[in-house]
DNA sequence: AAGGCGTGGTC
DNA sequence: TGACCAAGCCT
């Protein structure tokens, strides 16, 4: 095995994670694709499992290569293209962050945190992954997987936090290779291992490079300490409701009346709600008489 | 600053 | 089977 690149300073699990990485990482399409290509899988994987992006993802590069080519599309095109990755607000947030990259940075995606950070739908984990995946530079990146990691092999715990803490971000940036290239390989080092080897329901501790040093696998392998907050049930949700609303609108070749919007769901008061709340983010339009679109 | 926001695979 | 979980963002 070759050994990894190291710096002086390097937590002495780095060299450990990138060279299991150098061996076991996936073949996907986005590692080495442009910037824009960088981004564009970005949005989509927020929240969404790899396997179920890779074909949609091939098909933006496709149909949309640049950011102005998406932002000479309707959002309409671009909600249909999207279909049934999971929240559309994202679609929407990619799209106009297309506008905003043509009209206010020549067409070319930012290379600095801030101001990919002004761009609607990109937040500090987005950010964070453009610059290093993207741009080679260094960057904290803390992304589920990589939260995960930390957690057990650095604190002990059996996962993070909900949501992401300035004792977490203070702990990585402290663990956090120097160099731009060393940073870059590691931010997609340990992500890797936490969505292959140190998973949230069942790691795989026998083949994990950090086993032997691994602070929650030394602590015997605790539970949490305080059980999180469950996830609203979906059935029967708003949520679900909004989905069936999108689903007819991306079938439908233009308007679509109240009464054929009735076929998403029986509870009137409930589909109306739905409605409203997809028309006030943006992801459809009402016309006059009560008949509704995707927006153009 | 918790909770809303889609969809589908997994166990 | 139903509950969990998935390269988060926004308010």
């Amino acid at each position: 095995m070759t050994p990894a690149p190291e710096s002086a300073g390097t937590a002495p699990i780095v060299p450990a994670v990138v060279d299991w990485f150098l061996e076991n990482q996936r073949p996907l399409p986005w590692r080495g694709a442009d910037p824009w290509g960088v981004l564009v899988s970005e949005f989509m994987l927020q929240q969404t499992p790899v396997h179920r992006v890779l074909p949609v993802w091939h098909d933006w590069q496709e149909r949309w290569p640049t950011p102005s080519a998406l932002a000479d599309a309707s959002v309409a095109d671009a909600l249909r293209a999207w279909g049934r990755l999971g929240y559309p607000r994202r679609a929407r947030r990619l799209h106009e962050a297309a506008t905003a990259i043509t009209e206010n940075h020549e067409g070319v995606v930012p290379d600095s945190e801030e101001e990919l950070r002004a761009l609607p739908g990109v937040g500090e984990y987005t950010a964070a992954a453009v610059m290093a995946f993207a741009y080679g530079r260094r960057s904290i990146v803390l992304d589920t997987n990589v939260r995960r990691v930390l957690a057990r092999a650095v604190e002990g715990r059996a996962l993070p936090p909900a949501h992401v803490t300035t004792v977490e971000r203070t702990s990585a940036t402290a663990l956090w290779p120097t160099s731009d290239d060393v940073s870059a390989l590691w931010s997609a080092s340990v992500m890797e291992l936490g969505a292959l080897v140190c998973t949230a329901r069942s790691p795989e501790c026998d083949v994990c490079p950090l086993q032997s040093t691994c602070a929650w696998v030394r602590a015997g392998r605790p539970a949490l300490a305080h059980v999180p907050r469950r996830q609203a049930r979906f059935e029967g949700s708003d949520r679900q409701v909004r989905g069936r609303i999108m689903a007819l609108l991306r079938d439908a070749d233009s308007f679509l009346t109240a009464s054929a919007l009735a076929a998403a769901w029986p509870d009137a008061e409930q589909r109306d709600r739905a409605l409203a709340g997809l028309v006030a983010d943006g992801l459809v339009v009402r016309h006059g008489r009560g008949s509704y679109s995707l927006p153009e």
